[in-house]
DNA sequence: ATCATTCTATTTGTCTGACCTTTTCACCTT
DNA sequence: AAGGTGAAAAGGTCAGACAAATAGAATGAT
């Protein structure tokens, strides 16, 4: 590791100290010098190690915890720990940003849209392969579910988030899962927020269950191309709505 | 905005004050509260807001700052400010992460091709409809420096992983840019330090060419069945490699 | 009068040292 | 032997001070 003198001397450093520390452990893992559930030393020890005071290696620490990259305990056999990374709060952090970044206007609709129907395509055709019996359970009970005509509409929309979740874990492609972060828990929600009111939930809960059936059977082509038509009647109610905005906000 | 009260008194409180007061700026910039280049109060401001200690401020606004929702600079006019959400940022924060995971065995590399081949080839279809010239000048490009002899194997596999970065750049979907981050700076470089020195460079520059040339005529699903049959070679390439090494160590 | 320089005020960055809270474990009491 | 009790260790928080950067005002020289 690095003492004081590799951090500031030998050139301008534009960085905080507490960045400069934070990268360097954040080094320190990522190339394996420190393994899952290593130790760290106690803050003041790292304070002394590097150098810097302990409020400084603190911030440091808030910022690779942050990162979900280590943990801390108090207590006697507490410390500072290196986190085993985890698909899951990578996965949240992910659809925080992406809605960020949706809200900010940088992502159109209509790109969201093709996007969605392209990649929840590609789930079909691969959960059309490797679905377990369980996979098919889950899809089958949100459809039943969608069935119920007393369902509130926020309660449909959770049920249409859960099957596209469904069918992403049927793919049982931990790589594609995590891709797929994005479009669940940020695009979907978004896209639904601005239709629900219009959503046709007799057609939507139709074309799931057709889905469901292809990859029950196999059919990976079938079932992505139910999902196309899915997403292109969707598509439609979003610019029938948007325009209507558009018309309501000019009037 | 809350003061002091709200934060620890009324129920048992798991969390560190500084980790409450991160968790509330973010839900004011996430909720439109604080909006994009927004100045925060000064530090010693915001202490007194939230009744906690400056430090504590400090700590909070570092984990914010991980997370590229503000930034701080010094000075008269300086202060810490709301950033715009930026998709190169969270890019490779996915990247780091994903590659911590590849590494951490959770992610294999049969799942990594096939996710990779078909998503790269959604890329080939939405390419062939979108390019514009220059994309395909820059796709070009590459091809034409990877058919030099000399080239070093490390520079290969930078000009494919470009190659890559071109074609996802060419569909001019935001989205779907956003998702095949996690595919070009992760598992791209991934499966290319395993068989980079296997790589039948020939055969690889023929068929980005031939990629090219299809994304070139807009023939979408001739590209992504090149693409296919690109990943599909490094499948068999990789499993070749895996063997040997699980040979080796046998010996 | 204009330009360069210096000064000053403001804000983040860092340090020091102290105290609080949680958690474990050994010791002591019953 | 069981259970309570307190010491010790570690992270969590606090208070106040100083350092460094930086923009803008004041000042000086040309």
């Amino acid at each position: 590791m690095a003492l004081r003198e590799d951090l500031q001397t030998g050139g301008i450093v534009r960085d905080g100290l507490s960045r400069q520390v934070a990268d360097q452990l954040r080094a320190a893992i990522v190339e394996g010098r420190l393994k899952v559930d290593d130790r760290l030393p106690n803050e003041e020890g790292l304070a002394q190690h590097f150098g810097v005071s302990r409020p400084t290696i603190r911030e440091a620490l808030k910022i690779l915890a942050a990162q979900n990259l280590i943990r801390s305990r108090r207590g006697p056999t507490g410390g500072t720990f290196v986190s085993r990374p985890d698909p899951q709060g990578l996965g949240s952090a992910i659809a925080d940003a992406a809605m960020l970044l949706v809200g900010s206007g940088d992502i159109g609709m209509e790109d969201m849209l093709t996007a969605r129907a392209e990649t929840e395509a590609v789930c079909c055709r691969l959960a059309a392969r490797a679905r377990t019996a369980e996979d098919l359970a889950a899809l089958r009970a949100e459809v039943a579910l969608q069935r119920d005509a007393a369902l509130r509409d926020e309660e449909f929309c959770a049920s249409d988030l859960r099957f596209h979740r469904a069918l992403v874990q049927a793919t049982h492609n931990p790589p594609l899962k995590l891709m797929m972060y994005a479009v669940i828990e940020s695009f979907i929600p978004v896209t639904n927020m601005l239709i629900y009111r219009d959503h046709e939930r007799r057609l939507s809960a139709d074309l799931h269950e057709a889905i469901t059936d292809a990859v029950a059977a196999g059919d990976g082509p079938g079932a992505a191309d139910l999902m196309a038509r899915h997403l292109e009647g969707m598509r439609g109610l979003l610019t029938a709505t948007l325009d209507r905005r558009a018309a309501g906000r000019a009037e």
